[in-house]
DNA sequence: CGTAGCCTGTGGTCTGACCACAGGAGGACG
DNA sequence: CGTCCTCCTGTGGTCAGACCACAGGCTACG
């Protein structure tokens, strides 16, 4: 068919095809997109400009891909905001384009938004939550696997509040700063003390949300991860 | 040099190779990226492979790229988060890995975070605001341009809240259900009335900013969305 | 000295060719 | 007749080479 050619990009020709299936409701989460060398055939472009359509989709989490053939090979419509809003965050935290202390505050305000729908809400379901929390317990993690629980925890309580868009932005926005926050851990001089005191500060925001404490759970989230970041040296001050 | 060779993703080691430069500070905002066959016989991979990963860069906002030779020409580094921030999430949407109405609640509480900081900030700076509210004052608006105002309008206050991370995905979230609030703009019986009704709401919503009072401006901001887009059919009812 | 033209380097694209891989179809064998 | 093994096919992954259009600097000419 060859559409009337689009100036200058071929290769979003073929985002916007991908996208307007997507909405039209041709394609849909599990479904498998023609192959490489039928769309370039379809939109009458190269197979290299499909393919760097299908990069952009891939690294964005809309599409998953595989060699080989049968029913699972090929690029398949997958939904994983996490993982693209994970790479834009860190990319653009990476080029200076968001800096470290927009990055925490947002988080911050995110945070506050899922306790507080947990707060309210007392149909939640905790179990997840509480089972990370009982794994944090031990007392032979590294400092590495107890911020890694740390993560899951947070992620656990925002996908309780039933949110997707800002479960994935909480995970990305901590991936993106997933590094400063494993380095900042190496400059806290007694982790010991410091996990003992995030352990307990879990557990009292869990208990606010449990009690339906909105406010307290919102005081408490704030000062718990200010305080870390404060400690970690990540942020200036409490700001 | 042609590194160790990563095994099956080419393109992900261009993409590693540039996150690095950026962290490491090699590359930076406005600097210039090697060309694509310098990138290509760098890292040992094809020139394909580097285009794949540089169109992953383009549509995330961090490149700019352009034709010809001289200092503007080729790949280089801007950090524009809002558009590739817009390209995920419309994506996102699109492809139903995010709810309309997740969309939607999220913008509530970013818009939320928004008026809030103004409020308590006596800072700021709300010059661009109150002109773009005069500029919606012009009754010869159509309701696309109408809507554009509007939505320069939220923008403005979230740019002179300066969270450019909250900024950018509040950019993204308007821009994902664009084409859904253009749409349910039609369905809105008396336009007029409802631009009254939203012109008289954005200078309220202003004046309690202005006011100090954090309160009241996050009840009017809030009624002033979950409003618009009930009447707009675009969410089932008030939540 | 100025200007018009060439020259070079850039991204943009297409074509064709391999490779590795996974699964199905078909045949060979028990 | 059933089972296993093999080949064949289609898929993404990659590379190499070839053009093109374009923008800017350089050079030779007027």
């Amino acid at each position: 068919m060859a559409e009337p050619v689009a100036p200058g990009r071929a290769w979003r020709t073929v985002l916007e095809r991908i996208e307007n299936d997507l909405l039209s409701g041709a394609l849909g989460p599990g479904d498998r997109l023609p192959s490489e060398r039928d769309l370039s055939a379809d939109l009458g472009v190269g197979r290299s400009s499909v393919r760097e359509a299908l990069r952009v989709l891939e690294v964005m989490g809309l599409i998953r891909t595989s060699t080989g053939s049968g029913p699972q090979a090929g690029a398949i419509v997958i939904a994983a905001p996490s993982g693209g809003m994970a790479a834009l965050l860190r990319l653009q935290v990476a080029a200076q384009g968001f800096p470290l202390t927009d990055v925490v505050q947002t988080r911050l305000v995110l945070e506050d938004a899922v306790v507080a729908a947990l707060s309210a809400d007392p149909q939640r379901d905790l179990t997840v939550v509480h089972s990370v929390l009982d794994a944090m317990d031990a007392d032979t993690l590294t400092s590495g696997e107890f911020l890694a629980l740390d993560a899951s925890l947070h992620y656990a309580l925002a996908e309780a509040a039933g949110n997707t868009v800002i479960t994935a932005t909480m995970a990305g926005l901590r991936t993106a700063i997933e590094s400063y926050v494993v380095e900042g851990a190496a400059r806290i001089a007694r982790w010991d003390a410091m996990a003992s005191r995030l352990r307990a500060e879990h557990r009292a925001i869990v208990a606010a949300i449990e009690q339906g404490d909105v406010s307290k759970a919102k005081t408490l989230v704030n000062s718990h991860i200010t305080g870390y970041y404060t400690a970690a040296g990540l942020v200036p001050g409490a700001d």
